[in-house]
DNA sequence: GTCAACCATAGACTATGCTCTAAGGTTAAC
DNA sequence: GTTAACCTTAGAGCATAGTCTATGGTTGAC
């Protein structure tokens, strides 16, 4: 599929697909048996990649965060090993945002309480 | 207190300190018996209104966002209903974000199990 | 043969949240 | 009386994450 069908599947704007292109998170390729322009073609690879990208953003994650969780999950050059600990370490960090938003419950909770 | 020691005792620098002066999450004031200088004075509020501005950003709050949960704290216009209805939000955005991690939390050990 | 609808690259612009520099004033210690 | 350590305002600069514009190429419908 081309960039714009890529979009709508995706639910991001072309111009955001470029922008993580350029940031290494999508790779479109080129067919090499068409030369007369060069357009980039994205599999569902791109697809899952996006959805992935979009909720680790939900989930308040950098991209520079999100692209060490791509990495880990698509790179081969890592060993299983490698990918495991990169993911446990992501984990952990989500723990520690939700140990964050429940603290900040708790504050917003006792200002409640004291109104 | 002047800004050095507001600084130091909120643990943030006091160019930050500036910076959340001008977007109205702080207010220092002015010594009217004093007339050598025109430094700004800080009391035990500024304190914890930026105690509460490192905690709400921890949890994901935009500045806007937080000048709202401090506005409903602080500011004397809004009615209690107001006010309720304010943190009320805040709690219910809280949840949202914390589901969101959990969503994330979900997808990284199913990938972590595929591994 | 031209118009719409795509595609491409390059780079300018924006918002958020700082962070730092410049230029100048006051005060306290030596 | 000058040096250090503060203070002030004004504004420049930076990182992140887009978003948009300019410019130009290809293709298909009419």
């Amino acid at each position: 599929m081309l960039i714009n069908e890529l979009a709508k599947r995706a639910g991001v704007s072309v111009h955001t697909i470029r922008f993580y292109e350029r940031y290494g998170l999508v790779r479109g390729h080129r067919d090499p048996t068409i030369t007369s322009n060069n357009h980039l073609h994205y599999d569902e690879e791109s697809v899952d990649r996006l959805e992935l990208i979009l909720d680790a953003k939900s989930a308040g994650f950098t991209l520079q965060e999100i692209s060490e969780i791509i990495d880990a999950w698509y790179k081969d050059t890592y060993t299983k090993r490698e990918k495991r600990q990169i993911l446990e370490r992501k984990l952990q960090a989500l723990d520690d945002k939700i140990k964050e938003l429940r603290q900040m419950k708790k504050i917003i909770k006792d200002c409640l309480e004291e109104i």
